[in-house]
DNA sequence: GTGGTCTAGACCACC
DNA sequence: GTGGTCTAGACCACA
């Protein structure tokens, strides 16, 4: 996996969302074993305990749950990763059309800027 | 001014990209004196030659101009500014486009998610 | 304060618990300004990360809330404040029965034995 | 044996608890030795002296004893034991009417909630 | 070897 | 000075 992040959001967000798309995605699949914390965090190039608090979320939120002892799983309900892909989506648009906001655009007009590309 | 960047793309392109931005809002108006290289560069906490090379690629692209001794401006021509934003939107239309078809939505289902998600 | 902690249980959950009674007893009145994180967590003798924790698990559920600059608040909301006693009720009854189960005694027992205990 | 100590009682008196609860639960036979001193407090990481104490206290109240070459042993008295298990019922009910009335419940209405907690 | 907890200490943004 | 984040490193229970 090739791990990406910005530098003014907290890093556990980030992580949260790229877990989360690995889980929507299926490279984790319902039901299936997440590797260990600390391999993970080597992976991502994070303290164990910032990857942690990150797996904690996904497991507040229900996407994951842990097993003292045997590892972490992705949830076996199908819905509950549905829902986890429509709330990163929603938060994906919220931040594009900010963006759009910055550079001086209003929704309408992203919208007919997103329509006018994907036609060329 | 608060930078940010990515570990996964070119900390030049990054640079350039907010440049443009700042350009674009007014921030460094039209005909204006940007700050010395140094300055910016130690502003964003990056190294003076990354910055330059940011420079560079916009005076290419005519959005800033440089005079021997005085220092970088910012273009007069206020189409040169409404084309930079142009193309500023169409890049962050396609890196969004990008990131709702790896969640799993197509142009169409993103634009209609988009209407849904203001609407509310 | 007098800050006790047991060696069988985090002690998060432990000053969460303990929180939750000074504002449920109104010694921290709804609404009002909590300590600082760093004077709470030398007061009760353990590392500000601990305490921190303790505090954002009262904000998830709803009891306090952080302005980034200016501190913690307990809430305003006396809902929230019944709610929060109504729980921690069940707690100690759940705790409380547990031992009484581990002593030899079922619930009923638990029960007359609570009522006679309470007329001598 | 998985001993646990609070940080605001003395830990004797919660040692003494402990083993009691290991005499009444019948982890400790009647009649039977008990470990020596030494292997007890090391296994609770305590000072022997403070285990000493306690022992001492079960000895007064009658429901160990000791033999001046061989150890100490639990009483073979049933009635004594059935007198302990009481009497730290006694304490445990005590100390949960205090906690709720901590909370705002006086023993009527913590009576209720506890057969209320049970049905449910 | 797994997840969980705790500490110490640092740095950051915000006002 | 406030809360928030991150790292490094340690120890624990469980099986």
């Amino acid at each position: 996996m090739n791990w990406s992040f910005q530098t003014d959001r907290p890093i556990y967000l980030q992580l949260k969302e790229q877990i989360t798309l690995l889980i929507i995605s299926g490279q984790y699949p319902a039901g299936s074993r997440l590797p260990p914390v600390r391999d993970m965090a080597a992976d991502a190039a994070v303290n164990p305990n910032t990857l942690q608090k990150a797996l904690q979320e996904l497991e507040r939120e229900g996407l994951v749950y842990a097993q003292r002892t045997s590892g972490r799983f992705v949830t076996e309900d199908e819905k509950m990763i549905e829902q986890a892909k429509n709330q990163l989506a929603a938060e994906q648009i919220d931040r594009f059309i900010e963006k759009m906001a910055g550079i001086g655009f209003t929704v309408e007009e992203t919208l007919a800027l997103i329509s006018k590309r994907v036609k060329e």
